[in-house]
DNA sequence: TTCTCTACTGTGAACGCTCACAGATCCCGC
DNA sequence: GCGGGATCTGTGAGCGTTCACAGTAGAGAA
């Protein structure tokens, strides 16, 4: 860059460089400008900045007051060089397609993870690995110590980079219940099962009968336990569980329209739909609106997530609130108990019915 | 962790502090191992490393194989310490709303400028930058030099941030057209005016002569210049620039529809719609339906954007494709120029029309 | 007094890498 | 034969921090 040669002058200049500033840019302090500031030792300086344990209050005050003149910042790479700690985590996500990117969800989530770790001073960084070539490159890079713990986000099942970072003994938080992994793995998700338990009572109880389900994808912990939970209340119910009341959907609006078609085709009577995310209940809705059925005075219709498209929505949609902002919050927490040596554990946060007028 | 059994550990470990190796985990394979395992120098697996200048290919392939062999992965924070470059590089929100957030474009944004850099081997830091509070401290941990450079997303006018960055000697560079700055700011933007100029066209060309546009918020360099655009094309075809055919909109659904009702109410005559963006033209489209016109029978409407929105319409939506993946590039193409000592520059890309329906 | 314990401070030695420099070797032209 | 450039290689000397350890001083106990 532009000065990349300035070091000849902090030779003799070192010593008496307060008034050696010539035009170019000074030499960033370090922790021996501090200490010479402040009349103490590296060794104290460096206490100060790591919590300042066995410092007098004295020393920790002349060494505050040199930071504060000195204008110093602490050089990341030094201490990690040393530590052998980066004082960074990953944001890891392993998908292959695109269309998990412009999932709300994935933005709340993304942005809570980031302030999160901001408030502990710890960057995140964002990492892409959707094909077999960048997963493998970037386990490297994580396994090799380049980040201090790894927040994954990958919906499928089994994902290979999961054990893989796991037997490498990096600290890993999932979003989600992990599906078919034999390492434990530490994980946050939301209570998926009863979310759909409410909703489908909640159909239930405003006297619907025959209640059809938009299920996501199941591959993915939420498009299963979303399944069972519907399923668990349909026959606590003394409903039958009829297979020509299920539909799978794919997560997407498009994807909702066609299973609800789907639906609708098989049965025509159906009266209730609990849709398993806002964006294919979008798609429900438009499909129910075209073949003339009126929401909810013909079918009721709950939603899941409760993301911006809920209330987007004509009928405002009836669904269950994911607590995006605590599972943020919980996955860094994990992560960095985790990193402070715990052992992997699992939170599995509540979920709540939000009755709008779609249902 | 891999099998690799480097007992050329003996060698030296025996003399200085050999003994504590007991079935703990393994010291990862440095620089001086590979070295030792080639049977050359430090200096030369070095270059090796750096592009292998001055290599011969007997040493260089010998090189390769012991990192092959020993597993060996470059430790950053050694090299960011001696070169004072981090080897990552930022991207940074500084936006007080949310909904920012949320703005499909955002994603495709940063999904680009995530993988354009990791083509380069650079990871990226998420950084969001809400609260003054939160500003200050990110600036002084950017001018440590803990990333090599910035990309800067901040739609609104005279960001502080972006001022203090350049100033501290950062790269930076911008995504839309600086507002209000006085220091030259490097920058990429797509060519918003002459998108409107397009489109302002298309309508007029289908015989339309009551255009009305709903703009963007007018501090945004997108609001202004598609305005601007709207302006120029009503001028050359010689149509008055009528006060009543503009409204302002936020970006956001609920705010087009509002900035369409508004304009329905003072002109009722009106037979084209420009909207500046594809999510203010979903409400746009809602507005008019409710006010019992067709699309595009009655109003032609152009979006904005060219996002998922427009084709979620119903009509599908014509609209202006902004081109996302060569903006991230070109971001990343200047901003890696900038960091190699190119002087700060911009980059105008041209946004295409994409006729569908509902105009 | 003397000994021990605690609170605090300073000092070398790393951490793993790059960089500048000094040698070494080869090839070319004279 | 020689000088001189290009190519290649090895060797200290750091980069800025933390850590282990040695040391000092003061308080309390013996």
């Amino acid at each position: 860059m532009s000065v990349t040669s300035n070091n000849a002058a902090s030779d003799k200049a070192a010593s008496d460089k307060a008034a050696g500033k010539g035009p170019g840019r000074r030499r960033r302090p370090t922790i021996h400008d501090v200490a010479r500031e402040a009349g103490v030792s590296r060794g104290t300086v460096s206490r100060v900045l790591n919590g300042g344990h066995y410092v007098s209050p004295a020393a920790a005050d002349a060494v505050n007051a040199a930071i504060r003149k000195t204008g110093y910042v602490l050089n990341r790479h030094a201490r990690s060089l040393i530590t052998g700690r980066s004082g960074s985590a990953a944001f890891l996500l392993t998908e292959p397609q695109e269309k998990f990117f412009e999932d709300p969800n994935f933005n709340v989530l993304l942005r809570g993870c980031t302030q999160a770790l901001a408030a502990h001073d710890i960057p995140l960084l964002l990492m892409i690995a959707g094909s077999h070539e960048e997963q493998r490159r970037l386990v490297r890079y994580v396994s090799a110590g380049h980040v201090d713990g790894v927040l994954l986000v990958s919906s499928h099942t089994g994902d290979p980079v999961a054990e893989r970072l796991v037997t490498s003994g990096i600290p890993v938080v999932m979003c989600g219940k992990p599906m078919g992994h034999t390492t434990r793995l530490a994980h946050v998700a939301a209570d998926d099962r009863d979310g759909a338990r409410q909703m489908v009572r909640h159909l239930l109880a405003t006297g619907r009968r025959r209640v059809a389900t938009v299920t996501g994808p199941l591959d993915t912990p939420g498009g299963v336990e979303r399944l069972a939970g519907y399923r668990e209340v349909l026959a606590e119910a003394g409903l039958p569980a009829d297979e020509t009341l299920i539909a799978a959907g794919d997560y997407s609006r498009a994807g909702g329209a066609a299973a609800t078609a789907e639906l609708l085709a098989g049965r025509p009577d159906l009266d209730a739909l609990f849709v398993a995310s806002d964006l294919m209940a979008q798609g429900a809705l438009a499909e129910l609106a075209r073949s003339g059925r009126g929401v909810p005075a013909d079918v009721a219709v709950g939603g899941f997530d409760d993301s911006a498209a809920a209330l987007d929505s004509r009928p405002q949609l009836t669904t269950i609130r994911q607590p995006w902002d605590r599972i943020s919050a919980e996955m860094v927490r994990l992560l960095l108990d985790q990193v402070g040596g715990a052992d992997t554990s699992a939170v599995i946060l509540p979920t709540d019915l939000v009755v709008r007028d779609s249902a």
